[in-house]
RNA sequence: GGGCCUGUAGCCUAGCCUGGAUAGGGCGCCAGCCUUCUAUAUGAGAAAGCAAUUCUCUGAAGGCAGCUGGAUACCGUGGGUUCGAAUCCCUCCUGGCCCGCCA
């Protein structure tokens, strides 16, 4: 039992209140001159002070407690500081990598990325890769069996429009830089040509009824150019370090809903309309009607969703199934989720859309057809290139090798870091130039923070025997094995919420209250027993420090 | 017209689910911590005087992935609920996204 619970129970055995009353009211005061937890009075009576006083003098203090205080109506309790040090740092050194770990046991699976193979990932990739890889980590971490999956945009008319520009002036090129950029020059070079001559859309479209056809040499082509953008992510996800347990392909799957739609139908879940069409009467629940089958026969965009939702279900029975896209696809989740649960599928409760704003540029949103995208590729090698010349100007001597290794993990805390930050929800701007300092609330801060309490280790050499917990009396060692503490909780309510920021904010507060800490308290001392008490706490700083990069997607260095 | 989201210092952001003590961070700004330089007729002072040397002040530059201190907030607006509202409810306003037989 923690001591939040043995508090509780406190509480319990002296007033008339609730369990689950005295719960929601105990809180954290909001500095620790305060103590460690406090209990406002105001329904315990018309005069709460005095309610407060009263209840004081009730309460025999227990050995885990040091002493209890009011200040005005508010009842604060303090927890015996070496009892409770004891109990966090052992619980750190036993645990290591595993503090924090949830025992929730679900199967989840998360979707997240969803290119098109016309063209490079983009800035809005980079955040969504970040927040996906994020979720699926912290849910991990959480206890769960997470699996996540992609889906693969690869047909369409957008396609056909790059292998319309490649047909014409491609002259059978091979691609001579990463495939993904070479293909998305033509799609841009389409975009361009076809504002002259209106024809190029045609041909467009005739393409894509030959693919609909089958024709043997567009699906050649198609395949050829498929597979060079398909190896240019997986080098982009490489890098970026996310890897998908299963990709989706919508030309596999796309016509394959029409079956769901026609299943809907004689439900009576669906209309049929004059012309054939099909379509799911959502008004009286706050939507637009919304077309699930063309007149023609041929399926829209949600059509699929409606058959990969399922699909998904039979092969891997999840619990819950995460959509991590953009938040300008909310309705059209909204009225997936609906369709399916008029459809009775058992799982549509558990269909979650993790939506997330908008990367806007300073000059505006940013548009890949004109040409004022910022290339996924392009922002780590800019980012990388700034954070090497920043380690050159520390170390002189390294290699090359060492300096490029360096100046990669650094590039890519800046980058996750400063899209996982805030509230995922909110619309972001980003300015390449601006944006990503290495200073003050970004990854290499915390990254730097964790080298530094690895440095002090390297240095305080010395045999951890048998600690003297006592000795860690000091506020600002307080401050930080009270942080240390909260991990757990801090974990839990990521997965709770899918909202990696919080962890973020705790990081922060955990490395400032680190380095103010060492600041503060010298750990290589002349006394050795209270050096060997403060490398504990370094080395649990260190530790609670990896584990909750890691579940970030943050390489945690040993030197910076 | 309808739906969803958003509004907190000059800028960015946490807190809102689950109401509670002084609204927490960061950037930028100001003042320090650290390093170097300068004073060979062209800065000043101290170590009794001179020389050497050292130190202090003054000045300048630099560095800064770190630390200390400081200034900056009608929590969009108006109302309601409550002992108590940034937080819950309602009005209005701002900005964004969506409302296609595109994806």
């Amino acid at each position: 039992m923690d001591f939040k619970q043995k508090i509780i129970e406190l509480i319990k055995k002296n007033t008339k209140l609730k369990t689950d009353e005295i719960s929601n009211l105990l809180s954290v005061p909001p500095n620790p001159d305060l103590g460690d937890f406090a209990f406002p009075c105001f329904k315990l009576g018309k005069n709460p002070v005095e309610s407060a006083n009263k209840l004081k003098d009730k309460i025999k203090i227990p050995d885990f407690l040091e002493k209890i205080e009011t200040k005005g109506p508010y009842l604060n309790f303090y927890l015996d500081k070496a009892n409770f040090t004891e109990k966090i740092l052992t619980n750190i050194q036993k645990e290591t990598k595993n503090y924090g770990k949830g025992r929730e046991k679900k199967k989840i699976l998360v979707e997240y990325c969803g290119p098109n193979t016309n063209k490079p990932l983009h800035l809005g990739h980079v955040r969504n890769m970040a927040l996906g890889n994020a979720v699926v980590r912290i849910l991990e971490f959480q206890g769960n069996k997470v699996i996540p999956v992609n889906i693969i945009n690869d047909r369409g008319i957008h396609i056909c429009q790059s292998m319309v520009a490649y047909q014409k002036w491609g002259k059978k090129q091979k691609p001579n830089k990463k495939g993904d950029h070479f293909v998305g020059d033509y799609y841009v070079l389409f975009s361009k040509k076809s504002k002259e001559d209106p024809n190029l859309d045609l041909e467009a479209k005739s393409l894509l009824l030959k693919w609909e056809e089958e024709d043997p040499e567009t699906h050649k082509l198609w395949r050829k150019m498929n597979t060079w953008v398909l190896q240019g992510f997986q080098e982009t996800y490489d890098r970026f370090g996310i890897a998908f347990e299963k990709e989706y392909f919508e030309s596999e799957i796309y016509k394959q809903g029409k079956e769901v739609a026609f299943e809907g139908l004689k439900k009576g879940v669906f209309e049929k309309n004059d012309d054939k069409s099909i379509t799911a009467p959502l008004e009286k629940f706050g939507m637009t009607n919304k077309v699930v089958l063309r007149g023609d026969g041929t399926s829209v965009y949600i059509t699929q969703d409606m058959f990969l939702a399922q699909q998904r279900y039979e092969d891997y029975k999840f619990d819950k199934l995460l959509y991590v896209v953009a938040s300008e696809q909310s309705m059209h989740f909204k009225q997936l989720f609906k369709i399916l649960e008029l459809l009775k599928r058992k799982f549509a409760k558990n269909l979650h859309h993790l939506s997330y704003g908008m990367v806007h540029l300073p000059t505006g949103r940013m548009k890949s057809r004109e040409g004022t995208v910022v290339d996924a590729d392009d922002i780590m090698d800019e980012i990388s290139e700034l954070a090497q010349k920043e380690v050159e100007k520390r170390y002189k001597n390294l290699s090359k090798k060492e300096r490029k290794r360096r100046g990669e993990f650094i590039s890519l805390a800046a980058i996750k870091f400063f899209m996982l930050r805030s509230d995922a929800s909110k619309d972001m701007v980003f300015d390449p130039k601006a944006s990503l300092s290495f200073e003050g609330e970004t990854g290499p801060y915390i990254q730097y923070t964790h080298a530094r309490a690895n440095s002090i280790l390297k240095k305080a050499d010395v045999k951890i025997t048998k600690v003297n917990y006592n000795l860690l009396q000091e506020p600002k060692e307080q401050a930080l094995i009270s942080l240390l503490s909260k991990f757990p909780t801090k974990v839990e309510e990521t997965a709770r919420h899918y909202k990696p920021h919080i962890i973020c904010r705790y990081l922060l507060d955990l490395a400032q209250a680190f380095n103010e800490f060492y600041h503060a308290c010298h750990v290589i001392s002349e006394d050795k027993k209270l050096m060997e008490a403060r490398v504990v706490l370094v080395a649990a700083t260190k530790q609670v420090l990896a584990n909750g990069l890691k579940v970030l997607g943050i390489h945690a260095p040993e030197e910076m």
